[in-house]
RNA sequence: GCCCCCAUCGUCUAGAGGACUAGGACUCAGGCCUUUCAAGCCUGCAACAGGGGUUCGAAUCCCCUUGGGGGUACCA
């Protein structure tokens, strides 16, 4: 049933805006996307703001952002309508009302009067005694007199519902198979909240349900409600869609669950939210690849594959079952990849927003010279992240002034003295003066024919010119970044660099 | 504590009883190339958690142990 030929499926993302989306949310909606596209079904939307306490309305944004820059379009949603609207839950409050209230008619709820203290003192109880915690089901064995006084006394209440006290309850799993719960671990859950609003128990399985959705991809923390959502499910007289928890992922550590953010042994930072990646400069199409292949595997000989690809041969059953921490590494080395295979136009496109926030330079600015059209072909292959543009490139923005030459092993190479290293400058600014046309080939070619007659090595010779040029150890390629600085300016740097040296040995003679 | 899930190189994974001296990728190490740094190419290190079964035969099936993870809310 999960083979070619499947009927189009219908399958909801259904976050709840509670902050920023992470990468193990959006591995879950990529995974709804794939399917829904897969079989040529939808591909819905739906928010699920039934906690008032913790919502926050910017998330909202953050996750639409999200989802779209992965390129993840859906089909039905929020905003943009479709045949089940409202996809915002709390735009359905009586929708769950009716529903709550049904379940209570056929005898599966029941109105629950007790206080939040009297829980909480319930619990610490339990706890205190060793014995496990949940509710005692005191307001379930509550007498219709009871329960009619206190509903005329308008007690505050909330609606549960009432677990079977024996037998037990099996659902399937596609990837874990059925798995089987004795009743009486379960508890008699909360439905409807004193606010009226639903919890996600009963909301979702309304929504699921109403929503006409075919398979349920959720993450794995949601394995231990299944039952109950069988439960409510059957209670209805309804069917149960397809089940598939997708594998927790990991901290990078190895333990436990990933959270907004940690700090490995390394000291290093790991990111977790789509928007720190989204900043640090991966491209959407590394991501959709990276992600693909934590808790599926497109083939295990073949690491890079298009979104078409991926679509034709996604499979829910291949599913791993298995927790998976995510091999950042990897994700590096596939943007590098995918940075290599833009068009340099296109990675142009793509970093000036980068450069542009971390030079403090407009883009207008950046995009006004020839700078970046020599700059960026020679550093497209040294890239990872687009964030690291701006350090291969900084160097080329900054005037004269600003550009210092206070480490003199900046200009001195190994196993050479300043004088050599003067004397490296100043040939180099001789050939610079009158080099023609100033292009990258015939610099070099007048270069290297100059270092054979004065029979010193190619690396002796650029090496003083490249800090000169520009006050680095590792720049991008010589000669590209002389002619992005253009004539005059390379001269500056090299006779500023010159007079230092100079000084320095001066220092020394006396 | 109780319930549930999971278990192959450091990491992501392939493997659905014999094709496994366990394959690929990233990382790491070495080499080639080389104007720095990269990229590219080549080579190498590195795993079936342990113990019992079942079977002619087990990484693959069963059981136990161990380890890891998730849940245990008027949160999702």
């Amino acid at each position: 049933m999960t083979r070619d030929g499947d009927s189009p499926a219908r399958v909801r993302f259904a976050p709840s805006p509670t902050g920023h989306l992470h990468l193990g949310g959006l591995r879950t909606a990529l995974f709804d996307w794939l399917w829904a596209r897969k079989t040529g079904g939808q591909f819905i939307l739906r928010i699920e703001d039934t906690d008032r306490k913790r919502f926050e309305p910017e998330s909202l944004d953050s996750l639409i952002r999200g989802l779209r820059w992965l390129g993840l379009e859906w089909d039905e949603g929020p905003d943009i309508g479709g045949p089940f609207a409202p996809y915002v839950q709390s735009q359905r409050q009586e929708i769950y009302l009716e529903k709550a209230q049904e379940l209570i008619d056929r005898g599966h709820a029941y109105r629950c009067f007790c206080t939040p203290e009297r829980l909480a003192s319930l619990r610490e109880e339990q706890r205190r005694t060793g014995h496990r915690t949940g509710y005692d089901r005191h307001c379930r064995r509550l007498s219709d007199e009871e329960r009619s006084q206190r509903e005329a006394e308008e007690i505050p209440s909330v609606i549960r519902f009432a677990v079977p006290l024996e037998g037990d309850t099996t659902f399937t799993d596609l990837v874990r198979g059925d798995i089987r719960v004795e009743n009486k671990q379960m508890q008699d859950e909360v439905l409807l909240k004193a606010d009226g609003l639903p919890t996600y128990h009963l909301a979702a399985m309304v929504d699921d349900h109403l929503m006409e959705i075919t398979h349920v991809l959720r993450g794995e923390e949601w394995l231990a409600t299944a039952p109950i959502h069988k439960l409510i499910v059957d209670a209805f007289g309804w069917d149960m869609p397809v089940l598939v928890h997708l594998p927790v992922i990991l901290d990078p550590s190895g333990k436990g669950k990933m959270s907004k953010r940690k700090k490995l042994v390394a000291g290093k930072e790991f990111l977790a939210l789509v928007h720190e990646f989204q900043d640090a400069g991966y491209l959407p199409d590394a991501m959709f690849n990276f992600l693909t292949n934590v808790g599926w595997n497109f083939d295990p000989e073949q690491e890079v594959f298009s979104r078409e690809e991926a679509i034709d041969r996604f499979c829910l059953d291949e599913i791993n079952p298995s927790a998976a921490a995510l091999p950042y590494e990897k994700l590096d080395w596939l943007n590098g990849l995918y940075i290599r295979s833009l068009s340099p136009a296109a990675l142009k496109v793509a970093l000036v927003p980068y450069l542009s926030r971390q030079l403090g330079l407009s883009e207008d600015e950046l995009n006004s010279d020839g700078r970046l059209d020599v700059l960026i072909p020679v550093i497209q292959e040294r890239l990872k992240r687009l964030d690291e543009g701006a350090d291969w490139v900084d160097w080329a923005y900054l005037t004269s002034d600003e550009l210092s030459y206070s480490d003199p092993k900046l200009l001195i190479g190994r196993k050479m003295d300043a004088a050599q290293s003067i004397a490296m400058l100043r040939a180099g600014a001789l050939l610079l003066g009158e080099v023609e046309p100033f292009e990258a080939d015939a610099i070099q070619g007048a270069f290297r024919e100059r270092a054979a007659e004065l029979e010193v090595k190619a690396g002796n010779f650029f090496g003083p010119i490249r800090g000169a040029v520009s006050g680095k150890k590792v720049s991008p390629p010589l000669f590209e970044s002389i002619v992005a600085l253009g004539r005059h300016e390379t001269l500056q740097r090299i006779g500023r660099a010159t007079t230092f040296l100079e000084g320095l040995t001066k220092e020394e003679g006396k």
